[in-house]
This record gives C-alpha cells, sequence and structure tokens, in this order.
DNA sequence: ATCTTTCCCACCTAGGTGTGAACC
DNA sequence: ATGGTTCACACCTAGGTGGGAAAG
C-alpha cells in the first residue's frame, strides 16, 4: 500500500518534458505554468480538489502564459482533466492507497471565457481558469464534473478556430505538478492547511491563535 | 429657459426609426433594445449617469438582443458615447436648462468583454453591457471618459472582424431614450427615487418608512 | 461501525449604491 | 456666496471558504 501511495507521489513530482518542470513545448508553442512553486509546495502533500453539486472553484487557479502563437490567428482555449491511472484512492491512515479499479472516465472540458480569441490575446497576459468550477454531478452548464477520489492531471488545449486559422497547429500540454484528487472533503490536514494559508476567501479560518471564534455565538 | 428644456425632453421621447422606438434596423441587421419600458420610464424624467473618477457603471445596464448576423463571421461589439446637441447643461430650478457652448467632446468607446465573436454568438441572447463605467478623468483603462452636464446618447456598432468576415457590413443603432446627462451627483429627486427603486445595489436606501437608518448609529 | 456525501452556517472577499460633509 | 466635484462611509449584492452536523 505505502508502495502504490509513493507511486502516486512520485508521479506528482517527475517534470513531463526535458526543460524547466514548469514549461512545456508542442510544435513552436510554449507553455509556462504560472505560481509553479504554490503548485509545487501542494504536489508534496498530494493534492487535493473539492467536488460539490454545484460546483466548486480549483485552488491554486490553474493559469498559463503561453508563446509562439499567430498573433493574427483565431484560437479557442480548452481545459479538461485526464484520469491519471486506472484506479481509484482511499485515505486511510494519513496515506492515499489504491481503492480498486477506476470508474468510467467522465468526458468534461472546459472552454476558457475568452473564446475565441486572437493567438495576440492569448500571449499577452497569462491564461487564468479562475472560474472553473469542479463538480460531482453532472449540471449540463459549463462545469466540469469529475469522479470523487480519481486522480486527475489538468491539460491544457489550443485549438485554432475552423476557417479562421488556416495552416495553425494545435497545442497540448500539461503539468504534472498540477495533479490532484477529487474529494468531496479534504483528507489530508496538510492541504487544509495550505489552502487556508493561501486563498483569500478562507481567511476567518486563519488565526485561530489570535481570536476565538466562537467568542461571538452568545447563544446555544 | 423652459422652452429649451422641454426641447431636451422631446428629443428624448422621439422614436429614431420608422417602427417601434425599442427596435432598429440597419440593412439586414436588426437591434431591439431590453428593458424598453425601464428605459422610457427614466427618459421621462430626464435620465441622469454618474460619473466619477474610478468609474460608475450605468443604471438601467444597456442591453440589446441582435438579429440578422451571419452566423459564422466574427464581429465585434462597441458602445459608443455621442454628444447630443452642442450645449452643456444647468439643473436651476428643478429643471434642465441650457448651460452654454459644449466642451470640445472626447473620443471614447467601450468593448464589449465578448467580442471578438461569432455572429451566433452574439445572437443567441441579449448583448449586456453591465460592467461599462463611465468616468470623468481620463484613466486611459477600459473605461468610458464624459463630460460632466453634457447629454449622450448611447450608439451600439457591430463591427465584422478584419480578415474574419469578409463580405459583412458594420451596423449602427441608437435609443434616444436611452440618453442621459452626466453628473457627479444626481440633480432630479425623481430620478434618484427611480435609481433607487430599481437598482438592487440601492437598496440600503429603500423602505425608508419601515426602518430608521439611523437607529443603528449609537455614536455621535 | 466506517467511509463518503450533503447541507447549512459564520466568515470572509470583492465591489456596487446613494449620502452628506468637505473641498474647490 | 454659488455650484460642481470629491471622498469616506454605511449598507447592500454576489458569491467563495472550510467547519461540523447530519444523512446516506
Amino acid at each position: 500500500q505505502t508502495e502504490v501511495s509513493s507511486a502516486l507521489h512520485s508521479a506528482a513530482m517527475v517534470p513531463q518534458s526535458d526543460s524547466f518542470p514548469g514549461s512545456q513545448q508542442d510544435g513552436d508553442v510554449t507553455v509556462q505554468l504560472e505560481n509553479n512553486d504554490l503548485w509545487q509546495s501542494f504536489a508534496r502533500c498530494i493534492n487535493e480538489m473539492i467536488v460539490t453539486r454545484s460546483g466548486r472553484r480549483m485552488f491554486p487557479i490553474y493559469s498559463v502564459s503561453v508563446k509562439g502563437l499567430n498573433p493574427s490567428a483565431m484560437y479557442s482555449v480548452y481545459l479538461d482533466f485526464e484520469v491519471v491511472g486506472q484506479q481509484r484512492w482511499k485515505f486511510v491512515n494519513r496515506k492515499w492507497v489504491s481503492g480498486g479499479r477506476a470508474d468510467p472516465p467522465i468526458q468534461s472540458r472546459y472552454k476558457h471565457p475568452d473564446s475565441p480569441h486572437y493567438g495576440s490575446h492569448w500571449m499577452a497576459k497569462p491564461i487564468q481558469f479562475g472560474k472553473v468550477k469542479l463538480t460531482n454531478k453532472n449540471n449540463s452548464e459549463q462545469q466540469v464534473v469529475l469522479n470523487s477520489l480519481h486522480n486527475y492531471e489538468p491539460c491544457l488545449h489550443i485549438v485554432p478556430e475552423p476557417g479562421h486559422s488556416q495552416g495553425c497547429r494545435a497545442a497540448k500540454a500539461s503539468f504534472p505538478q498540477t495533479q490532484f484528487i477529487a474529494v468531496t472533503a479534504y483528507q489530508n490536514e496538510a492541504i487544509t492547511e495550505l489552502k487556508i494559508s493561501h486563498n483569500p476567501f478562507a481567511k476567518s479560518f486563519k488565526d485561530n491563535a489570535g481570536r476565538c471564534k466562537d467568542e461571538a455565538v452568545q447563544r446555544s
């Protein structure tokens, strides 16, 4: 069991390309992962992402900077999530261990809301996926459906727009350090602490030493 | 003076096209103003829009539905603001009267954030300009600069994207009932009341009869 | 029993209102 | 004085956090 867990861990740390693990090249197109250090610190603990019925944002935010596109061609940019391995996972004794065969994968792809847009637009500033939401129910909306307790790796697709980008090739990039296990509740306390310490929306769970949160609750 | 004021008023009420005042046609392209009734109720009092240094949203929100575009062609959609008449205005004795010659106009055009996009996208649902901000300082950003105390009419432009929409014509539409006077503070109490009663962000100024807002303020 | 999911909640971030006093 | 502008402010809308109890 420990063996399986460390296999998961090492998979999250091995760079997929020859160069810097935060950078990838596909043809002339270069894709670099933003906030690589933050992703690495989550990956070291094996990252988890909450999925809910109504959809939950990712944290850290998936964000990349892109070079080498045709500035005047049109592209749409997508993020999908590929299952890593054919197994599901359990958290027992503070360790992730195999939990049996994986459920059949669900096809779910998120189109970046700026799509479609010129290559120049996509290269002008980092492409942020701050609004993408992960869910475990098929809301048939603009949300990504994942199987809980499965390990995923986000995958970026840059696709020339049909009829508006003749001769341009599609590009694809993914970064092992962005892998995570989909969960309905955090399993690893270290991940919870990392989320709280870096996500501004979780500020109320910070600084437990300085303030007693229950002081305000007078009744009950 | 009353004569000038009523000229302003009637200008705001006369439909610019032959058909329904909330609808316009330019070539094959048809543009219809959403929430026409709301705009009319503001126009009856002579509408005002706040401008601030940091930028202020419009209320009502400028929103149109569009038909007749080429679904597979690319367009960008713009909103600009044309000065109506060559004069500025003053609010004296609860009436808008001429305040002399207009200041030189400022070129300022807002590109809808969905731009560029397919004709099919623009026709799929009403095009909302909910994020556009009006300012009286040149922030050199994505904000519209207006001269205070001048009368404006918003003007919609649908522009085929160069190199991605061969043979498509640009279209233009404007609606007199969306005219307004730019102000740094509301002049007409009737406008203030209309804003408060329809804009959810001004809810705290509603229901003065039911609640005393100052009750909570114990000090000073 | 155990593990997983769901729901409500207090507590935040982020930012859009007009007010009223101060400023120019 | 007068009229226009600016600013801090209380009070909202809108929605993103993990916690913890309850349910499955």
